[in-house]
RNA sequence: GGGCAGGUGGCCGAGCGGUCAAAGGCGGCAGACUGUAAAUCUGCUCCCUCAGGGUUCGGAGGUUCGAAUCCUCCCCUGCCCA
């Protein structure tokens, strides 16, 4: 196996990079590799328990995407061991545990959702189950020997909540260490993270130590903002986008986040090639709007083709700036069942729009429901289901529903 | 094992027998203004077809005309002692 010169390969892996540690471990082992011929082994776990991947994802895949490229072995481990456990960190319920089943379920979709970003062909996945479900209570004793409390106390998390006085269970302490057991199981030589998995990566490198291998380097991916631009971009949070979201949403969603984020996500969630970011930064403060434009475009580029983008960016023009109706948006046909006539409160409801038909007579009430463009005041109307004419109701500024006749096929 | 303090709506946090669907803040949604940005102002924010009703305050019982508030048992958390 040939690879591209050292500082090539190194120029490419530090871009967008938070911090690898250490650095030096990082240049021996890409020049052992040129020696050997033999490819680096760079490890990324993953967590089935919330198989959604989005843009936050995407920084260290991405990152994963480029050792391929440069001719390295991705690993993708499924954290299906942690998923069966169920992680209850914090006082709240705990993860329901998954089975078997699920987690191999979910591995499999985050495998196909990585695998925009990856080059499927090259990433060998394991889940870590095959190896930590094995293990008797001796052999976790033993790793658990290796390392030390007033250690643990050092993660940051952990610290703030012994201080804060919220409890710890014993086997969070576990978790680095079998996470670290995944890095002795696949002979890692590196271990990709967010910068909020320093910790655990360099357990990692103890662990891997102590059971007489080179410790792998650590690389780790800043942690990109949520929509919000607050918080870690994340599911719960409801401040994410999703990896196989639709163009339209990714523009709009796109759109929507703070000025402040604009260059960061250029910088961490597109391929913009490293001598443009200047300009970008330039531009993105002096015209956010047309800059943040051109990054919906890219992201949704990104993932969809230039077409798509093209076509989510009419989209947005065509919904949002001129205040019309989506070219794509949900049908939804009603059973003859459901009678003839239908009050707009379930009717809202049912097609999705609203949680509940309290919620949707406040938005009624808030003047942020039409039909057809017209904005509808009374709660109480009700509309023709099946043999009228098909129309369409929008609730607050993004959600749309075109209800359609019983036996009307409908575009899509 | 003992002592103490706690468990309230998505989160934080008041309430401590009726006036409590439960103050206040955050978050969220909507409207105005905009660039689906920020800032600002306004309204909404358990469920049900309005008046009105129905379920909520860790769980199960109980006292009472009436309980988030009192009692019993149980579960969970933190602190101190052993």
């Amino acid at each position: 196996m040939k690879f591209p010169p050292i500082d090539k390969q190194l120029a490419q892996i530090e871009r967008g990079v938070a911090e690898i540690v250490p650095k030096d471990a990082l240049t021996e082992k890409l020049r052992k590799a040129e020696q050997t011929g033999e490819p680096l082994i760079v490890k990324l776990g993953c967590d089935p328990s919330r198989p959604d991947l989005h843009l936050g994802h995407s920084v260290v895949l991405r990152k994963l995407r480029q050792f391929q490229d440069l001719g390295h072995r991705a690993v993708l481990i499924v954290g299906d061991f942690t998923g069966m456990i169920g992680d209850p960190s914090g006082r709240a319920q705990g993860r329901p545990a998954l089975t078997v089943e699920e987690t191999r379920e979910n591995g499999q979709s985050y495998f196909e959702q990585a695998s925009r970003i990856l080059d499927p062909e090259r990433t060998r996945i394991v889940y870590n189950s095959e190896w930590l479900d094995t293990l008797k209570f001796t052999d976790v004793v033993q790793l658990a020997s290796k390392y030390t409390v007033a250690r643990m106390l050092e993660r940051d998390d952990f610290e703030k909540r012994y201080k804060a006085g919220e409890p710890i269970g014993i086997h969070e302490f576990l978790y680095p260490l079998a996470q670290a057991q995944d890095s002795v199981a696949v002979r890692a030589d590196i271990e990709l993270g967010g910068t909020d998995q320093k910790f655990n990566l360099l357990v990692g490198r103890a662990v891997q130590q102590s059971e007489g291998m080179e410790p792998q380097a650590c690389i780790m991916t800043p942690i990109l903002p949520g929509t919000d631009g607050v918080e870690k971009m994340s599911k719960s949070l409801d401040n994410y986008i999703g990896i196989s979201e639709s163009p339209e949403e990714m523009y709009g969603k796109t759109l929507s986040i703070p000025d402040d984020l604009i260059y960061p996500w250029f910088e961490l969630a597109t391929n913009a090639p490293t001598e443009e970011l200047p300009a970008l930064r330039a531009a993105a403060s002096r015209e956010p709007r047309d800059t943040k434009h051109r990054l919906a475009w890219t992201i949704a580029s990104m993932y969809h083709g230039e077409a798509a983008a093209d076509q989510a960016r009419r989209h947005f023009e065509r919904t949002v700036i001129q205040g019309g109706v989506p070219e794509n948006i949900k049908n939804v046909r009603f059973a003859p069942q459901d009678g003839a006539r239908m009050g707009v409160l379930d009717l809202m409801t049912r097609a999705g729009l609203t949680s509940s038909n309290g919620e949707a007579r406040r938005l009624i009430a808030q003047k942020a429901v039409s039909i057809d463009g017209e904005k509808i005041s009374d709660a109480r109307m009700e509309m023709d289901i099946q043999t009228g004419p098909s129309f369409v109701i929008k609730a607050g500024k993004r959600r749309f529903a075109r209800i359609v006749r019983g036996d009307d096929e409908g575009a899509a």
